[in-house]
RNA sequence: GGGGGGGUCGCAUAGUGGUCUAGUGCGCCCGCCUGCUAAGCGGGUUGGGGCUGUUGAGGUCCCUCGAGGGUUCGAAUCCCUCCCCCUCCGCCA
């Protein structure tokens, strides 16, 4: 949520910030300004009536006649009228303003799309096989560790099945990760739950607007995370920080379910695009002056995870029309994939500055007794399983079909270097 | 799933229609006292919102006793719905 101070102190330059992002979020935010006009008009009006039956009252304590009862209940009944009024104004313009996306960083570039991105870095280069390199789906099959006939099987479209190597590929991928984010770079662990209210999807912001992206439960009421950047996030939700404590640094794996309804058509084959998937994140809440290089921070964490796998990756600075609306600025990691021959994002790193922590309703103070500030929340994939297993076999793959496993790796493994092809699939 | 108890200003508690502008203890902050510390003494200490003003000084009003409704001239207190915690029984990984 934008600070409500923003609408009525500086509407012209949140307007034009705004602006960069779409023409459709201008036009919320007049209506959201208007709105935050009549709410203060009526709640000045509310305030001044409470004010006099407040003071009235106080006279009236003991004995009250007749005729000052008729005149309280004058005043409680246009008090009454009024405060409905209030209240319907309130709600319409708190629901204006959860949809406002969050301000775009002054040094996001602006573009139309993820073809307007910007190319910030490369690191390694994308392999060159002297062989047909073959997709993961057909070359995960021949080596028996992925089965998307099974998934299909057990859940529909989009749901896979790891076997054997695969699945503790997998495994390795995530306790690698995690070691490296709590021993190496100092992030605290967290299980947290996979299932939220719906408070909580609100509070990081995936709700209102993306609800359609969402598994939900409906006799209880709960949602299946789609990134645990949700409970990190909102772990301190409701709270005041005490003073010292912050920069938190949080770290979690965690299944994530999303329905792809968007996304509909796109990516069909494989496991690139899945609706349960895992992901290692990193989330931190930090004083305000110091997210950005936070942010920075924060995509060296994830880049080292692809540095250690020797995954070729390039840094994106997100434009404008790709920034995500609970973000001010967002750098993606994309690692190259040499068998479908593309650049796959594994991991996204955004500031989300004041947005989600007035959302959320989290605040720190710097001092005892200081006043009550909100923090600036950052989040980011260290990374995304299924497409760094992706990038690992593709890259990896060699011309008798085997698949070399990154030394890095190979103590979470057991020691196995190498996944060979099996003779045969099971079904005939 | 069934029964019982309970959510009050950091923590612990008091408060059963106006005297609550929510008391008390602990903790914390400031000051006094004091070789130093502790004790003692005095003062302060929920969170938010509007207007005004400042760039986060102050002033003023409103809201806030788990959340939301209701009754009433007036609700921490009475009624309804919901959420959460504890406990007993049943079931269960």
């Amino acid at each position: 949520m934008l600070n409500p101070e923003l609408l009525r102190r500086n509407p012209d330059l949140t307007r034009a910030a705004l602006a960069r992002r779409d023409d459709e979020s201008v036009r919320a935010f007049d209506r959201a300004v208007e709105s935050d006009t009549v709410w203060r008009e009526l709640t000045a009006r509310v305030e001044a009536l409470r004010a006099q039956r407040n003071e009235q009252s106080r006279g009236l304590r003991g004995k009250p006649s007749p005729e000052q009862l008729d005149q309280m209940r004058a005043l409680r009944d246009e008090l009454a009228g009024l405060e409905t009024q209030l209240q319907s104004a309130e709600v319409e313009r708190d629901t204006l303003l959860s949809w406002l996306p969050n301000l775009p960083d002054a040094s996001v570039p602006m573009g139309k799309d993820d073809a307007e991105n910007v190319l910030v870095a490369t690191w390694g280069e994308p392999k060159r096989l002297d062989f047909q390199p073959l997709p993961h789906w057909e070359l995960a099959e021949t080596l028996g560790i992925l089965d998307l006939e099974a998934g299909a099987r057990l859940s529909g479209a989009r749901f896979f099945v790891l076997k054997g190597a695969g699945a503790m590929l997998q495994r390795a991928l995530t306790n690698f990760m995690l070691d490296l984010h709590v021993h190496q770079q100092g992030y605290t662990e967290v299980h947290a739950p996979y299932l939220v209210r719906g408070e909580v999807m609100y509070g990081s912001g995936q709700l209102p607007k993306f609800a359609d992206n969402l598994y939900h439960d409906e006799e209880e009421d709960l949602w299946l995370i789609p990134t645990s950047e949700v409970p990190l996030v909102n772990l301190y939700r409701e709270q005041i920080i005490g003073p010292g404590l912050l920069p938190l640094k949080l770290t979690a794996q965690s299944p994530c379910f999303r329905r792809e309804k968007v996304a509909a058509g796109r990516d069909i084959r494989g496991i690139k695009r899945v609706k349960q998937f895992y992901k290692v994140e990193m989330v931190r809440l930090v004083e305000p002056e110091d997210s950005m290089q936070h942010l920075d921070a924060l995509v060296a964490d994830a880049e080292a995870v692809l540095r250690l796998l020797e995954l070729p990756y390039q840094r994106m600075l997100l434009c404008t029309g790709d920034l995500g609306v609970a973000m001010a600025k967002t750098f993606d990691l994309n690692v190259w994939c040499a068998g479908s021959d593309e650049w796959q994002e594994v991991s996204s790193c955004s500031n989300a500055n004041d947005f989600q922590a007035r959302r959320a309703n989290i605040r720190f103070r710097r001092e005892q007794g200081g006043r009550t500030e909100y923090p600036h929340t950052l989040n980011g994939s260290g990374v995304a399983l299924p497409r760094c297993l992706i990038a690992i076999l593709e890259n990896n793959q060699q011309p008798d079909g085997s698949v070399v496993i990154p030394a890095a790796l190979r103590p979470y493994m057991g020691g196995l270097a190498r996944i060979e092809p099996v003779a045969q699939s099971t079904s005939s």
